[in-house]
DNA sequence: GCCGTTTTCGGCCCGACTGTTTTCAGTCG
């Protein structure tokens, strides 16, 4: 319902800025954020308190509030449909193109007939758009250029994928040796889990000249990765890389570091509310600084323009205006769990079941990256595919770690392997191994890995079930979803996070880039009732291990905190939370 | 159309860049 409704507000919004009507395209995006930013279902919402209650949600008043309640009601919205019957494009697809927007849409649709991007293609494939009064000949070329990319990218890049590449680029613009500083800013920085392009900064120095700049953007621009140069002026540069997706360079003076930082990090959300605190203040603020009329009051620091805000430093991941601005200046912001917060990763896949890595290369690499523990979480036997391990089998493994132990305590001392694995959680909630192998262990995972086309509610039986097990601690990717690849099962997570609750089971965050499950929204659900959770990377090969990063953005993200999260406790402390070991009262 | 430590009316984020113009509208982030 909410996303829905967020789709046609989103909508009624383009075709208002499209006939140039003011301020009310603003409204409604606002509101259609505000929807998909919801955590409880509008329908809901409105069964509860009525209208009333609907009109409590940030961004909608009494008008959009009124369109709501006969969607519920009558399951359509009169006004967007005399709306839509005047300008029947498919406008989520057409604004998507590049360059296009909400007034050429409405343009193009009454000089050529323009509904769908096929139509776009088509017209400006078939010369008929340039010479058409604004448009010409690049207009043109721009179009099909814009839609080829659409085809090509479909939208968004994982976090995973992206990132390394970044640091790559932005080495290469750092040992031009002509920038103070460069850094990358945007959903990167903010540690999205899926990118739409990169943002680097560059500082210029002030001894910089001119055609010292233009050469660096000319570097840039002239990389053999650049495909395509979208704009290029004397502080911007936009480009398209091999692979498809976009990099942006901005340069500022060092007076305007931290503004630009700030400005380019985003969201967008969250600078317009920033910049409304401004305003309220009698401030203004944009890339260059905070100013007060002429003057400027905070630019070179990001901390500092903060602060003369009133506010708390905002770490990146938490900038999406989802209540940090109201956190930071009341000086409630949480302590976010940090890349050095934690000890050791408790779901390692070894070659005794499916992984790349022996017990002791898993174990030397964990030590490698200074934790004090790791868990070797084999796959059980109904994964055949994995050569999941049976009962036997996982007591030879059990074997072979005992011994590690000794031999690595004889060495250094305090670096632990626990005796895990990650259970398969049957159709109808039961593991696939005995309770009493599962006893055996330091630790036991299950999860979700067959039959994923369930009802909701069977799904959501199917994983409480597993949680009632006592011998099964941590359920992994709660979701199962795979990004850009496919959706999750669909569970009532309320209600997974009652019965983790309930039971005393840790849900896992899992780090593993295709995956990022709990994500950002789930995981702060899973806070506000008090659920525990555990970074680990599901790592196949000891590479995987370094996946965690992106786990821990997703945690930050989240608002999660070391103390929420069981791996950033020593072995002794993160033992007293597994269900195991708890001496529960019933 | 929404919203309010100042406001129930009068504001609403800001600047760069492009492509087309010949002073600017549209788009983007």
């Amino acid at each position: 319902m909410n996303k829905n409704l967020a789709k046609i507000f989103y909508e009624i919004a383009d075709m208002l800025a499209a006939d140039k009507v003011e301020f009310k395209p603003f409204a409604w995006r606002k509101a259609a954020q505000s929807l998909g930013d919801l955590e409880q279902d509008v329908a809901s919402i409105y069964a509860r308190g009525g209208l009333k209650a609907v009109e409590e949600i940030p961004g909608i008043g009494n008008s959009i509030g009124k369109k709501i309640e006969e969607y519920i009601l009558k399951g359509r919205i009169g006004y967007y449909q005399e709306l839509k019957r005047r300008l029947p494009m498919d406008w989520e697809d057409l604004v998507s193109v590049q360059g296009i927007g909400p007034k050429k849409t409405k343009f193009l649709f009454q000089k050529l007939g323009i509904k769908s991007i096929a139509d776009l293609e088509a017209a400006a494939r078939g010369g008929r758009i340039a010479g058409l009064p604004g448009f010409g000949k690049k207009s043109e070329q721009n179009i099909i250029e814009g839609v080829e990319f659409r085809k090509k990218s479909r939208g968004r890049f994982l976090l995973g994928e992206i990132l390394p590449q970044a640091r790559m680029f932005g080495v290469r613009l750092a040992d031009l040796r002509i920038f103070e500083k460069i850094d990358i800013a945007g959903s990167l920085r903010r540690g999205k889990e899926t990118i739409g392009d990169i943002d680097f900064l560059a500082v210029a120095p002030k001894t910089a000249d001119v055609f010292e700049i233009a050469r660096a953007m000319d570097f840039f621009a002239s990389m053999p990765e650049v495909e395509k140069i979208w704009g290029k002026g004397d502080t911007k540069l936009s480009v398209r890389a091999e692979g498809g997706f976009n990099m942006d360079l901005r340069i500022l003076p060092s007076e305007s570091y931290g503004a630009g930082l700030q400005y380019f990090t985003g969201s967008k959300e969250h600078n317009i509310a920033l910049r409304r605190r401004a305003q309220e203040m009698g401030l203004k603020l944009s890339e260059y600084g905070l100013f007060s009329g002429d003057e400027l009051i905070a630019g070179a620091n990001e901390k500092e323009l903060y602060e003369k805000l009133g506010l708390r430093f905002i770490e990146p991941e938490l900038r999406e205006n989802l209540g940090e601005i109201e956190a930071a200046a009341k000086d409630k912001l949480p302590v976010l769990v940090a890349a050095g917060d934690l000890k050791g990763d408790l779901h390692c896949h070894s070659n005794w079941a499916g992984g790349d890595n022996s017990i002791a290369a898993i174990a030397a690499a964990a030590r490698a990256m200074d934790y004090e523990y790791v868990g070797i979480a084999d796959h059980t036997k109904f994964l055949k595919i994995e050569n999941g391990l049976d009962e036997a089998a996982l007591v030879r493994r059990n074997r072979e770690i005992d011994k590690l132990n000794k031999l690595a305590q004889k060495q250094a001392g305090e670096f632990v392997i626990l005796k895990g694995c990650e259970a398969n959680i049957m159709s109808d909630g039961s593991i696939d191994i005995s309770d009493m192998a599962l006893s055996e262990l330091d630790f036991a995972i299950a999860g979700v890995h067959s039959n994923f086309k369930m009802g909701k509610s069977q799904m959501t039986r199917r994983i409480v079930r597993a949680m009632e097990n006592p011998h099964i601690d941590i359920i992994s990717h709660p979701t199962g979803r795979l990004l850009k690849k496919r959706p999750g099962y669909e569970i009532d997570f309320e209600a997974i996070c009652e019965a983790a609750c309930a039971t005393g089971t840790i849900l896992e965050i899992n780090a593993h880039p295709d995956r990022l499950d709990l994500n950002d929204w789930h995981i702060r659900r899973a806070l506000s009732c008090g659920v525990k959770m555990i970074i680990n990377t599901d790592a196949h090969n000891i590479n995987h291990l370094r996946f965690v990063q992106f786990g821990i953005a997703q945690a930050r993200r989240g608002w999660a905190e070391a103390k929420d999260i069981v791996n950033a406790y020593p072995w002794q402390k993160l033992r007293s939370f597994l269900k195991r070991n708890q001496k529960r009262v019933n």
